[in-house]
DNA sequence: TCGAATATGTACTGATCTGTACACTAAAGG
DNA sequence: CCTTTAGTGTACAGATCAGTACATATTCGA
């Protein structure tokens, strides 16, 4: 059996998505760069926005992953693992293809609140603000809610100024910045 | 003479691109909504192109224009100004039609950072920097650049966070989050 | 060896995309 | 009056869009 094609083509249709654009990538193209036959794609994938959607939720899936692993593996207290993001961030940013927030731009280019890229888009935001939110609660502070999603603001923050402006500087102030927000957070730490 | 059809059509054409998008809007819609012809258009504009990017020159006079007047509007200090600006991000993201920063879709759109439209965007941001960077130093902080970017983070995630969380939250917690950076910057105020 | 499942290649439909061609109209100004 | 300028309307070219039709090939378990 081969290694399920369904996945591959996902996956290669996510680097694509992420790369140029969803309304600026066609099938046609799709179909040449992943070597997949355009029968099987549409066996797969009804249509092509049921691609995007998988391919979004392989992003979504892939990038938790990785945030959650790499504050583990740089802090060991909740507080610390919070700094820690901002130096995640950093690494992201630096990296060769780095393009912003793919769901940022999925956003941008579905607007419409209610349609279902939009919908999963932002349920991505709301998991990550989730997860900070546990984390603030971990470390004892009184309101997890406002200060998760003040570092989320940061994190966003940092991820468009870092793709618009350069990747130098946006991290490092972010991270300062949740430093001295940590720092005097009410709490019983 | 009539008051300038070409002004009309940019006004127009932005306020459609702001609603569905620039890739996602073709020249024959804007022909229908603007009802202005495409003959007409294609003599002010002589590509799609161009007439992206004198939207977006219309939405940067405006946006900044109107950001910097209702700071100056909300408060008398430089420091209160910049306070103040998340006040008016707030009244801004209760706005109907309200769909984020227009600047940031252009740049998930056109990624290419040797692009026209791309160039412009990132423009945008860097004058909004300027200007933020210019009030911290009037207001006598030690590090100006810094606390400049600190705060554009902030205001960038509460636009993203807006648009995608919905405008309850971000604007405040954004503002929160700015008044303990001000009040624990360093700097002889 | 048969049959089901999964793949391929390619031509096609009908819509939509950006941009052009061409013939026409309205009006202002010297 | 006549030229210039700014506009209209519409048909069209050539490319690309999402998605379908159809005939063929490969693989694999029963």
């Amino acid at each position: 059996m081969r290694p399920n094609k369904r996945d591959e083509l996902v996956r290669k249709a996510l680097e694509i998505f992420y790369r140029d654009g969803f309304n600026a990538t066609g099938m046609d193209r799709l179909v040449v760069e992943t070597g997949v036959s355009k029968t099987s794609m549409y066996k797969h994938f009804r249509t092509k926005e049921d691609l995007i959607l998988a391919a979004l939720r392989l992003r979504d899936e892939n990038f938790r992953n990785w945030l959650f692993r790499e504050c583990e593996n740089r802090a060991d207290t909740p507080e610390a693992q919070m700094l820690a993001m901002f130096d995640a961030l950093a690494a992201w940013f630096a990296q060769d293809g780095f393009r912003g927030c793919m769901f940022i731009k999925a956003s941008a280019e579905f607007q419409d609140k209610a349609h279902p890229i939009n919908v999963q888009a932002a349920e991505h935001k709301r998991l990550l603000l989730n997860w900070l939110t546990g984390l603030a609660q971990q470390a004892g502070f009184a309101a997890p809610e406002s200060l998760a999603m003040q570092l989320l603001l940061l994190k966003e923050g940092a991820i468009v100024a870092a793709a618009m402006l350069g990747i130098d500087g946006p991290a490092q102030e972010a991270k300062q910045a949740a430093r001295v927000l940590l720092d005097h957070a009410p709490g019983s730490r």
